[in-house]
DNA sequence: GAAGCCACTTTGACTAGGACAAACTCCATG
DNA sequence: CATGGAGTTTGTCCTAGTCAAAGTGGCTTC
């Protein structure tokens, strides 16, 4: 989720009295919060689409009762999804769920994934922290990855969207595997020879996850990894391909990014760095573009990496 | 650096022709996002305080020239520090960061420190992970999270708003902690033993290290944690409680995040979940506060944490 | 001199609707 | 099949007020 607008919250509402069965009347503050929707927007689709309706307390402010609160959540992870808030700001909160379920794909799991998903919902913590260990010795960083994490985050996504997940189930599955492949990172690092990669996000993608799956396939490959976290402007990008000696600038984009900012940044950077300096970028969103990006490796999926690692160094034999 | 809005990604003035020299002109959006001031303060300020004085584009909108942002982004580390705003707003650039430096400590910081801002200045990525490592094993997990991550990341935190350090520098930093303290964290973790702690941030509160500093000293006394990563909403912690059986939730709350806000989702979180559930709250945010919140335990420094942990099992013998 | 209380000041989160540009959709043309 | 243009959708920006909560300071009282 992002929401566009940052700390209002306001003091008013919220806090009918502490004691009783309340009914839990948000604020449009708590509301922007808990959606990811910004009050402009709130404001904006109560006028536009006559929804949400929400109630007013004794000077007039919104008070949005729990279930539009709900709808709009739905809303959002579909809005995540790519469909417009004017085709499905309408439909019956029912409706809205089976929406859900068919823009996702259910089914194809094998046993494994649908054995840790269970854990995830069973709240399981120390088995599923055990699990996710053995598989990575099973399977070894590089298959684990591909095979085991790929897969299961589109699944947990997927899950997150149909609401079978809450979103705290989610959290802790990205921190639980956050925690392994950061640990998996740092006992594969060891003899870093060329290329050095730098790896990021552009401002506004918060995608953690497939950089750090990208980073431990790149560490398989003895590749030297600058991580910059997420949210790096393109300027601090050009600054740091500069400090660091940096060969390849490795990008990633989850769907939700906009596919035109996407383009523009890529090429805006393109555009401020050496062009001896390949570009990668990967990830959902770049999976759908169309065409292709003067001096920008498109990586279209996690197995190419590897490959792209060993052209590099073809290409580069003294390094 | 820690930035508060969320998601808000405006088209607007932002990217002025890719290829020259640009003025870095921002819209107001943008410089939400860079200040961490929201939008409704910024007009604000304006009108009451003839300051920042924004240039208009074509179409009316407001356009912030840097030394005014530059301004802004003092005015509001100053105010992270409890000066008022109205106090404040008026003075000399200059003036601002005079009182800035003496307010922050420059001084004080022992050779250790000391080398470690250097090498990362110096880029020295190697050296860096290698340092931070013998560290660690020479303090050992509580020690070297209150004795060094703590002070560590203050002075990045002061150098960068200093201006001493770039963006991509504070973020290779953050990595590069997250990653020794991840391991740390995986590596302690043994026995866990009640009490059962839930670790999270509210929405738009994005501090990770202040989190993951806390769950490593907690793992060292043998609790057990369930990280939720940052920016839970209210409901869904109150959620995790149930699921998870906590018996304490921890929230961290950074410099920048506004006292009112936290004031009102702490409140509202203690109304929605059981009385038996302790709720904890530190970091910078909170050291602010004056006056104390019914039912919430506020955390003045990382030191108090294995006295809580104690505390609380002298007062549940049984669990 | 510390503690409590009150009035005053400061501050920012909310209210309203209107305007406009960027992004998306769709269709026609090369 | 893709490129270009027209029309639609959408969200961010604008205006200017209002009011509650937090902070400040002075007063009284013990």
């Amino acid at each position: 989720m992002e929401i566009s607008s940052e700390n209002t919250h306001p003091p008013r509402a919220e806090s009918p009295r502490a004691g009783g069965e309340r009914a839990l009347l948000l604020s449009i503050g708590a509301v922007e919060r808990d959606t990811g929707l910004s009050k402009d927007v709130l404001r904006m689709w109560e006028r536009r689409y006559a929804f949400p309706q929400p109630l007013r307390d004794d000077h007039g402010e919104r008070i949005y009762p729990p279930d539009q609160v709900a709808k709009l959540r739905t809303v959002k992870r579909l809005m995540d999804r790519g469909f417009r808030p004017g085709k499905i700001i309408g439909m019956a909160p029912a409706d809205l769920d089976a929406l859900a379920a068919s823009a996702t794909n259910r089914a194809g799991h094998d046993d494994e994934i649908e054995a840790i998903l269970e854990l995830i919902r069973a709240h399981q913590l120390p088995e599923l922290r055990q699990r996710l260990g053995q598989m990575l010795m099973r399977q070894g960083l590089q298959r684990f990855v591909t095979d085991t994490v790929g897969p299961l985050t589109v699944a947990v996504g997927d899950a997150w969207v149909r609401g079978e997940f809450a979103v705290f189930e989610e959290h802790l599955y990205t921190e639980q595997i956050q925690g392994v492949l950061r640990n998996a990172i740092a006992s594969a690092q060891g003899h870093s020879k060329a290329p050095r990669i730098l790896l990021t996000t552009f401002p506004s993608e918060q995608h953690r996850l497939g950089m750090l799956m990208v980073e431990s396939l790149l560490v398989v490959d003895g590749a030297t990894c600058i991580p910059l976290g997420t949210e790096t402007p393109g300027a601090e990008i050009a600054r740091a391909v500069g400090a660091h000696r940096v060969n390849v600038v490795a990008l990633s984009f989850s769907a939700a990014f906009p596919d035109r900012q996407a383009a523009a940044g890529l090429r805006e950077l393109r555009a401020s760095i050496p062009r001896d300096v390949e570009i990668w970028a990967g990830g959902s969103c770049i999976r759908r573009l169309r065409r292709s990006i003067d001096g920008v490796v498109l990586v279209r999926s996690l197995d190419q990496l590897p490959q792209l690692v060993t052209e590099w160094r073809a290409a580069h034999p003294r390094a």
